[in-house]
DNA sequence: CGGGCGATTGAATTACATCAAATTTCGTGG
DNA sequence: CCACGAAATTTGATGTAATTCAATCGCCCG
């Protein structure tokens, strides 16, 4: 995962309050300052010290693992909403970086982990189970799905993330997903261009995809 | 995932009250019923409703999902010590059965959710992290590793949970190993006679396995 | 309007799956 | 204690989905 020509970094820093609104139920409140990133810039390390936590504003980020011989594996992406980097232990199990030109939301962890009665610590519990869920599904996905059956999902879910929008934009490039789906990106390619030759989604650009048949999609994931 | 001739299911019930020593820090104390199953015995469905938790006193436990057309995989075991079933949603987002035979303690959910203090809450957050840990671990090892470092990874993991003993008796058959590791029997198989050929391990009967050296085999995991 | 990087396409290779026996293990009953 | 039989595992032959290697294409930015 190469050195990447670095733009002039646009770190703003204003003292910010958001509230997340977390599924259904939960209000996260969250006080801390803001922090812009350009693509591919590391957000924390993995093995490095959990001082802080985020969460996204605008933009994508993706957190990995990577094996010493440098294959990588991305194991989620954070969307707006999302919050991202808690720990339980000293530091971070696995790297972050953003994936395009990202705002986000740094508060310190303190803040976030002591608040006397235990409504945080009820509100990470269910974050933490959320992350959970998704990471089983996405085992379920590198263990028993084919290439194809990987790709439908991937576009499936994220356009579940988005509220189902007819016409989604692809944060990531082809590497990212093809790391996130445990292919290569050359597999992914092709997949997609399968996909559009049968006529399930339509490509406009690179980042752009129509879904134009959602449902034969969803029934692709198997 | 055939129906398994059910021998008769010793199911015991005594009021039992257990202290869970989490790694290092904390006790998770549970109190409710145990329950004897013989092998293959579900414990929960996927979707059940989620009225209890367990904790494994003996044997070892699988949860996993199932695609439609029947593709199985494994998403974790539970072993002696372990918790699992707990939920904040509903239900079940996976299913669990006994792997061999398996003494559990089953606490109504609702004793476990509630105690005032957020200190219950701050386990199973701790105890939801662990799980998530593990659970990208597990990715990594799906999405990027071959089938060779998948078997080194999965004995060595084992090796580790159960304190490092020399030698290690699988509860779980190799049909479950394959389901784990996003593998086929055959290729599982294969791999173990290889380890045993290059004298990496030491097959004791089918179950038995001697880590003849250990420091090779984590070696591979890469 | 280039130029460069990301993406696509093509050909050859391979790791793992699939299909099909043969063999071993281990519980059971004699 | 030993023989039997079903089930689990191993082994072998073959097939194939996905990877690898190698150009080429085309989008997007300056």
């Amino acid at each position: 995962m190469p050195a990447r020509s670095i733009k002039s970094p646009p770190t703003i820093k204003t003292p910010v309050v958001i509230d997340h609104s977390s599924p259904e139920i939960d209000r996260l409140r969250l006080v801390g300052m803001t922090r812009g990133y350009v693509g591919g810039q590391e957000v924390f390390g993995e093995g490095e010290r959990a001082n802080n936590v985020y969460s996204v504003i605008s933009g994508a980020v993706r957190s990995f693992r990577v094996l010493a011989d440098g294959r990588r594996q991305i194991l989620d992406f954070y969307l707006p909403g999302d919050m991202f980097g808690v720990e339980i232990g000293p530091d971070h199990g696995a790297g972050a970086e953003s994936v395009d030109d990202v705002v986000l939301l740094v508060a310190r962890r303190l803040l976030v982990a002591d608040d006397g009665d235990g409504a945080m610590t009820r509100r990470l519990l269910r974050l933490a189970k959320d992350d959970l869920r998704r990471s089983h599904d996405h085992v379920l996905t590198l263990g028993r799905r084919t290439a194809c059956e990987r790709v439908a999902s991937f576009l499936n879910d994220l356009a579940a993330r988005l509220e189902r929008p007819r016409s989604l934009d692809l944060p990531m490039g082809r590497q990212d997903i093809a790391d996130y789906l445990g292919l290569t990106i050359e597999t992914v390619s092709r997949t997609f261009t399968r996909f559009q030759t049968i006529g399930l989604i339509q490509m406009h650009g690179r980042r752009t995809v129509e879904l134009s048949r959602p449902n034969a999609l969803s029934a692709l994931c198997a």
